[in-house]
DNA sequence: GCGGCTTGTCGAATCGGTTCGGCGAATCGG
DNA sequence: CCGATTCGCCGAACCGATTCGACAAGCCGC
């Protein structure tokens, strides 16, 4: 079922068909009615590979995950979710690629062998050897997260820097005067992710500005690291009572390992994290939380993505978003009596 | 950077430097050792359309997901996750296409286009369209879950109604004479949604077989829904003490309705469920439930395809899996005092 | 009534691979 | 020593689309 085989049973070349489905010239109506006609009748639809190998784009994008190893979070799965469907209603396919550890095979295929007009690279680190090869290849990306000091790609990413800096100072303005950062697991820090190593300082910056007293503490991301990463902050650093968490995979785990000790949230402990919304609402009580909107990244890089396809040369654009803090239930007061606080 | 250049650059035809990399005809090991030098040097790859062009063949599959209004459930994520690398693993590469809704162009192009080699259906339904169109197209498939009655088709599934009735028994078994059903949504189960209608009458059957009362609910699939379904059964049928299900993502909201009830998990209350193991541990108490192994469906499902695109014409085979119900903390006896059970 | 323009269609080249038939040279057996 | 085989490579056709140049027919103005 082909172009040829159409423009048999309508009883004209080629080419015609082939105007009179893209309109990139003028085919008389009733011809364009006949062919159309014909193409209904047999549900044709022109093969993707011919037409990708002729015109030099396959419309389809590439999207690169982290490998199956690390689980995905709540964020970056509503993230995924949402590329897929700003993808389909762009008319474009999504070809999924797991990259690192073994799995690079796929990712040389994506880049070398063609296959997509360009790719959004998820969890870029500092020093990515990704986008190295992306940019080698000439192909179109954008990044979620951004690697270090260079500006010259597309990116779009969480402010991570800010939003504990923001968690520390809501923890502050509540009378905190210990806290404790849980960073994620010391394999994706060790390795140059971006993200952590950011928290990490915004968290720094924002106690000393405060001048309150601030642990980092890195934590595998499951449960079990959840609740082992607070044991160790309560026998090293008895007297923190406010906690601020990126790590979303650990939560439970924290908050199980909270309540083992016999701890209320938020009487004794207050924790304040980023994390997707609805996953933040699932806890026992609320998260208060920076909700990070992954539905509208998605939908932003790709339609950076499409622009950057469409004009490759343009200077890249970057977008850093700040969502805001929701406050629900698992923040309060450092003390029972007291409310205010200082500054 | 095409096969062309490398064959001018090697000093050989073009048909040398392709027999020189798929080894279909013997090369001198001379040449083919000058080939690749060259090609290592370029670090060229074959375009992938003008192959799948040629060879009618995309080395591609097709993961068909729910549309993103309806949020993945843990299991499905894993499954995403395993079928990406099974894939890999097997130098496929997979192209994902919501279905259902207005996406249905994205699924259009992946069957008529021949943008794959054969596809993976999820959340199939009893009457499902896609899988007319599919074997209509004569594109070979595997389906997570399978449609009613109709055998002609590959698939790998759960046996919900085996599960559910499990858990049933366990409850019986445990002393409880009044237990529930918490199904999936509404919509989904009046959709024909094969699990929801199979663990309906896996959950009738083996509650008239213990002879004790067995009502069932449905539940939409969120965490509000949740707690709206335990008040409903509270109200309805204050004697119910086990609750069986396979709602995943209603779960938070029925453990948070049980506690502010002041119902103690599991000894006013006992739960047992089917969901993702990982996920299952994640509660307060633990859950009780049948693990699905969702890693291994979908390393099986791609094993599966592949064969089925290898040998299209060979008779469908169906994989039903009964996976053990994993006994954790949030099951026990019926009553405070005596344990036993009748039967 | 004829040159020039528009309109609608066609034929052929092209994209970058794979694969088949063929051909010269080397090798082998009798 | 000669015919038959094998080996290694080449040229050309082909996959199914898009697109450019060409060409015939119809219409215009002068």
């Amino acid at each position: 079922m082909n172009i040829g085989e159409i423009a048999r049973r309508a009883g004209v070349s080629r080419s015609t068909v082939s105007y009179a489905l893209s309109g990139k010239r003028a085919v008389s109506e009733a011809t364009r009615r006949h062919i159309q006609d014909v193409i209904d009748e047999l549900d044709y639809r022109p093969n993707a590979a011919a037409r990708a190998l002729k015109e030099g784009r396959t419309r389809t994008i590439g999207l690169v995950v982290p490998p199956a190893g690390t689980r995905l979070t709540h964020m970056q799965l509503d993230f995924v979710a949402s590329v897929v469907e700003a993808a389909a209603r762009a008319d474009l396919d999504v070809l999924l690629s797991p990259s690192g550890g073994d799995h690079d095979r796929s990712f040389e295929r994506l880049v070398s062998g063609r296959r997509v007009d360009g790719a959004i690279l998820m969890e870029i680190r500092l020093e990515d050897a990704r986008v190295t090869r992306l940019r080698k290849a000439g192909l179109p990306f954008v990044g979620i997260g951004h690697t270090a000091g260079d500006d010259d790609m597309c990116w779009i990413d969480v402010d991570y820097a800010s939003l504990i800096a923001r968690c520390v100072h809501h923890l502050a303005d509540l009378g905190h005067r210990a806290v404790a950062l849980i960073n994620r697991s010391p394999e994706l820090v060790a390795t140059g992710y971006g993200p952590g190593l950011r928290a990490a300082e915004g968290f720094a910056a924002a106690a000393a500005e405060r001048g309150i007293a601030g642990h980092a503490y890195l934590c595998g991301d499951d449960t079990a690291s959840g609740r082992a990463v607070i044991e160790r902050i309560r026998a090293e650093h008895p007297e923190v009572t406010g906690i601020a968490t990126l790590n979303e995979a650990a939560l439970p785990g924290i908050w199980h390992a909270l309540e083992d000790a016999g701890l209320h949230v938020p009487r004794d402990v207050s924790i304040a994290g980023v994390a997707a919304a609805q996953w933040a609402e699932d806890f026992r009580p609320p998260l208060t939380s920076a909700d990070v909107p992954a539905q509208q990244m998605g939908t932003q890089a790709v339609e950076l993505l499409v622009e950057r396809i469409a004009a490759p040369a343009t200077p890249p654009r970057h977008i850093l978003l700040t969502p805001p803090i929701s406050l629900r239930a698992s923040t309060g007061p450092a003390t029972p009596p007291s409310g205010g606080t200082p500054r």
